[in-house]
DNA sequence: TACTTTGCCGCAATCGGTTTCGTGTTAATA
DNA sequence: TATTAACACGAAACCGATTGCGGCAAAGTA
């Protein structure tokens, strides 16, 4: 077993001091050139790469970013992490994942293991128990500790930091007038509790572009699902109890289920009940029908957290201006929807 | 912005050494109850946490684990995913991603970036092109410093390692073995390139399974599908071009693709053509009929990956014995098959 | 010859901890 | 009263790098 060379092994074996090592390899003009080639052979013979834990702890910079995210099972996040790995490494990052569980705790526990030191930012989507709860003193810790922070798609007002969203109310408004231009009379919506942000805000565009188009609004239309139980007995019911023509999803397995038993209960897709999603997954494209979703483009969005927090991280000056980013989502057409 | 406390700011606040300050926080019975109180208090006030580079570097030991994987957004390696981190959580381990996007060249600078000081481990899955090119010195190198390295499903037997797999020929051999007693005659396979070894396993397992039943093996009946890219037309030709009554896929995706093209030619699932894949995931769960498929339990291949990496981390004794620990995979039957 | 400059290199501090060993003070023992 | 043991704490080395500064020797200048 070969173990790893430092500094202090090349410069025994060559005679000379540490530094004079450590200056040779990075060519400073300090050294003669002598004694810089014979370092530098000697180095690159026995594969010398420095120790990068001690250099983050020499530099105060670890070159991690943590991303703290509720869940990698669900094919958005897993997109937006995509992005977020894909600029950080291009930028010479490497990516600590923690999962939440969308439990409040565990976004506590990993955020905390990770703040002392281990990366120098952080980029996170809110649990959904952390949104229900509304406490965020865990992450004002982290940004007054000066812990660059980037949230994105469940995000809050009390938090002052760089954001990266869409436009989730216009995208829900622009969805449901896309099906009441098709002729859709009685559009419902299935949604998420309100607690989550982006429902609640995909749930105010729904009712804004009923409003607009003068339709009323049915309260029993709207359909609350727990987020991550299948409550199959009320989706059941609601569609035996309910009668609509279209139906907005806020997100895509929701769509896809509602699919699944609508055609069980004899209706014919997009004819009888036209079907919109969220989420724009391998499930909208591999469906049967094919989903018609909402694209929310998370492998941009991934990029351009990671963006916004490396800008954060390198740049020197203490300026306190952060912004939100919006992306904006775009409908996908498919055939769960009339053209 | 409060910056992060440090022993030293500890031991100049209460007027002692820094090594009482470090010996008091660790209940040292060196130091005085009364001194240990005060620190202990003040440290709890200022909530002082220990710098874990700092710890990294005196123990040499990171508590940070490497995985490197082909591609997050394949069900199967986000579900593997999940079971290290869950693992390794719980043991207060951290762990960094990073996607090799099926390159070699990727997951050689991935490796090289973790190898130095990092991490203490790494789990990995090897890339199309790395098996694809059989070089594997990266791999070499990583071992030979003493690094622990796990590889899981994509495997390969020029590397001495800790290894967790899935029963991989003996599972599609099942597979097709209840194809035929469900009274398929003409038992098709779409599989990727042979290149990647599971898939390979699973022809195999395939081809043992028509043998052992007295059914010839006819090479038409086998499509080899590029990995990555969708190739369309070759699918659309091999069904035009073939007759067959039962289909095996090594993953999810194709299988899903295979029973949208099916339907489209008009053939009934399962009763004329029964359809098996590999990768219990959400689309097997969801599409419509619902995807008869071999489960590899990822989850529990991540834990188990976990545990042996961080058993053998923590080990001091530098024992030279690796296993290889071989999980039952089991078929989940849904609609696409006939009971 | 005497003094200054320049080239080349090492010492030592630093990052933030841990840990071994030594030392000064006090109390217990002879 | 002298000796020793127990106690409480600090100094310093160490992990593996970086870097400012000081010093020595050779070369240049007066």
């Amino acid at each position: 077993m070969k173990r790893k060379i430092t500094l202090k092994h090349i410069a025994r074996e060559l005679d000379v001091s540490i530094s004079t090592v450590s200056k040779a390899l990075k060519n400073s003009e300090e050294i003669s050139t002598d004694t810089k080639e014979k370092i530098q052979a000697f180095a690159k013979l026995y594969n010398y790469k420095p120790n990068n834990i001690a250099i983050s702890l020499k530099n105060k910079r670890t070159k991690n970013i943590g991303v703290i995210i509720p869940d990698i099972v669900h094919h958005f996040f897993t997109t937006v992490f995509r992005g977020i790995e894909k600029y950080a490494n291009a930028k010479g990052y490497n990516v600590i994942v923690c999962v939440s569980d969308e439990s409040f705790d565990k976004e506590v526990i990993n955020m905390e293991m990770l703040a002392n030191g281990s990366i120098d930012g952080f980029i996170m989507a809110l649990s959904a128990e952390t949104q229900l709860k509304n406490d965020f003193n865990h992450l004002k810790e982290v940004t007054e500790q000066g812990i660059p922070l980037v949230l994105f798609d469940r995000v809050t007002d009390e938090i002052i930091c760089d954001k990266v969203i869409i436009n989730d109310e216009e995208a829900a408004y622009n969805a449901v007038v896309k099906l009441i231009n098709s002729g859709k009379k009685k559009i419902a919506l299935i949604t998420t509790e309100n607690y989550l942000n982006v429902s609640k805000k995909r749930a105010d565009g729904y009712y804004q572009a009923l409003k607009d188009n003068n339709m009323n609004v049915d309260q029993d239309l709207v359909l609350h699902l727990p987020y991550q139980f299948e409550d199959e007995e009320k989706s059941q019911e609601f569609f035996d109890t309910h009668s609509f023509d279209a139906l907005l999803c806020v997100n895509e397995i929701f769509a896809i289920r509602a699919i699944r038993l609508a055609e069980k209960k004899g209706f014919k897709i997009p004819e009888d009940i036209s079907i919109i999603g969220f989420t724009d997954g391998i499930l909208s494209r591999l469906s049967s029908p094919t989903l018609t979703s909402v694209a929310q483009h998370g492998i941009r969005m991934g990029e351009i957290a990671a963006e916004m927090l490396i800008d954060k991280v390198e740049s020197d000056k203490e300026e306190e201006t952060y912004r939100t980013e919006i992306l904006e989502a775009t409908l996908i057409e498919r055939e769960s929807t009339i053209n």
